[in-house]
DNA sequence: GATCCATAGAGAAACGTTTCGAGGCTTTAT
DNA sequence: ATAAAGCCTCGAAACGTTTCTCTATGGATC
């Protein structure tokens, strides 16, 4: 049996809009495209027929015909926990928000190690965060998707790259310790494989030299970013024989079980001791003393990556760029000069 | 000019495998649909072929001939707030794992109050919330697409709807409180305009009655969801000649700052006063006290979503239906019995 | 060995759009 | 008025699949 031509359930054809407007299909294609070579009078009963039809065009035959897909396709890595909670939502606000700007759907693709992912029919990638994905991405390039990276700076790939200043966030917060007066300052870093733990560390060791205090190797703890290892560290910390005055923690997440084990050693904060986070997570913001912190540019970063992406999927850019944001320091109450320092 | 036939930029199709392998095209795509009729010695090559071409079929083809589309389309308000963020991705995470287990793409769509939605070529919709958008969840259902409404029980529309058991979710925790000791409870209660808000507030008065507590209207605060009106609550409430011993407060992030006023009026948390929240937002653990609330299964709504919009786009069934998930009690640090029962 | 049947494969139509080449109609200039 | 020159419009090919129909092939049965 030969299919109906027309089959009415499937919905409106431009062929439907063409016999009901009277002209061709492909007058009704140049007016639905907004091309300028229409009459006034045929467009007008076009646009006529559109509207009483209610016509949509067919998303996949303008994509097969075109060969153009505007779909941007964001890579997310499957975490769980409560600041990723707020930094992948932080960034799916800000892409989804520009997409629909620039009229691109957006596809959704949370990955765990291994997942695969159809390249095919996507007309570019963002990556957020490139942990496990690498592979992914490599793929991508290789196919010349358009790709951007976000969060991560590839130094060794041809892609653009959206990063933060992880070490410059790192040191202002450090300066602003030494600015207080604390000469003894400890740092919890997250994990050193990933590239921003390893960048803030980076910055706190540089921020000490630049002020010619010496880096004491026992006030470094190494974690891996979770509450427990951070309390763990902190328990050592407040058991040193001369512990510090101040820390600066590589999350807010950790920074905030350190303010619970503070409070458990009996420390007073910010008045016997000072805490400095990272990520301006919110959560900072509910407990007893709101948490001094360095904000990352959550917002401008997933902005910056789709208006990137649109420049490469239309072209108007070839050559990759990287770019790291800048941090800015958030004070709030949980630092204050050093008690010694205060009674001098 | 006449295009040419087999465009090598544009990657390989169908027919560029069906020549290497020595086959017709139709044989090609038997092969890659799974169908049976088809010699093992064919398939083989087929596979062969597609393997060492990297063959990747054409989405936009595959749904033009198919009329089927595995996109399925997340609508989310667009919104701020801590906790919407937990929740948000919470969904999403529930939704996306989900999705790519039946191997549906996930589209997202974060709406303000009057964007459009290309519903065309979407083989199905969730609509997380309908707040601003009942039109376009009407529109999704005169055309016939697959839909689903998750966190609304939207009483009248034939549509499928995962909402959560507001009313006996509030009614446990204030039944909780009263097997504790309290008679004297008061409500913060969300924006009643949202049918959470007013569902909480039944199951309040409920087990009060339940329990021949008489409802004390002085008892009951009216709030925005803010945490700035749940502060002017909290201040009026701890103000009270005669104050309530204990509050069910309609959000955790209300909760939180109901708890910081009550430091801040020299109330002892669980002492002097008790809170019960609700939603089970992890920002609740991290204060000095840990807060006891009521969880939402936001992780199981996503997951109902995504089994049931799946059934309903291949058609196992087509009666809508409507269910609540159960809530759970979580009791953690924040209650105890009122003083005056301890004493007694 | 001839007939029949089942089965596998080839070919072609169809999905709904864009876009190209060609022709028709209107306008302008001579 | 006629020819040249532009616009518009139309028809048709093309995008890459799926799927229907028909034919060829192979094996089984008598």
């Amino acid at each position: 049996m030969v299919r109906t031509k027309t089959n009415p359930s499937k919905g409106i054809s431009i062929k439907d809009v063409a016999r009901a407007a009277g002209v061709s299909i492909s007058t009704v294609s140049r007016v639905i495209n907004n091309f300028t070579s229409v009459k006034q009078k045929h467009r007008i009963k076009v646009m006529e027929a559109v509207k009483r039809l209610k016509f949509q065009p067919s998303v996949s035959a303008q994509r097969l015909a075109t060969g153009k897909s505007n779909v941007v396709a964001l890579v997310l890595p499957r975490y769980e926990g409560i600041f990723y909670s707020f930094y992948a939502l932080e960034l799916i606000r800000g892409i989804g928000t520009l997409c629909s700007a620039y009229k691109l759907d957006l596809l959704l693709h949370l990955t765990d190690t291994r997942s695969p992912i159809n390249l095919k029919g996507v007309g570019g990638i963002i990556f957020a965060d490139i942990i496990g994905n690498r592979h992914h991405l490599e793929e991508a390039l290789a196919g010349h998707i358009p790709t951007v990276v976000i969060n991560n700076y590839v130094e060794d790939l041809e892609v653009d790259c959206i990063a933060i200043d992880n070490e410059g966030g790192a040191a202002s917060a450090v300066d602003y310790l030494i600015g207080l007066g604390h000469k003894r300052i400890a740092h919890i870093s997250g994990d050193l494989v990933t590239q921003a733990a390893a960048e803030r560390m980076k910055g706190y060791s540089l921020a000490l030299q630049k002020h010619n205090i010496t880096l004491n190797q026992g006030y470094i703890f190494k974690t891996d970013y979770s509450r427990g290892q951070a309390r763990a560290a902190a328990e050592k910390m407040f058991s040193l024989a001369n512990p510090p005055t101040a820390v600066f923690v590589a999350s807010d997440s950790m920074a905030l079980e350190v303010m619970a084990v503070a409070r458990e050693y009996g420390k007073n904060i910010p008045g016997d001791f000072s805490i400095v986070g990272f990520d301006d997570n919110p959560s900072g913001l509910y407990g007893p003393v709101s948490l001094t912190t360095v904000r990352q540019p959550l917002v401008k970063m997933s902005q910056e990556s789709v208006k990137r992406l649109n420049q490469l999927i239309s072209k108007e850019r070839t050559e990759p760029e990287k770019i790291k944001l800048p941090t800015e320091l958030v004070i709030r109450d949980s630092c204050q000069p050093p008690a010694s320092f205060r009674k001098g």
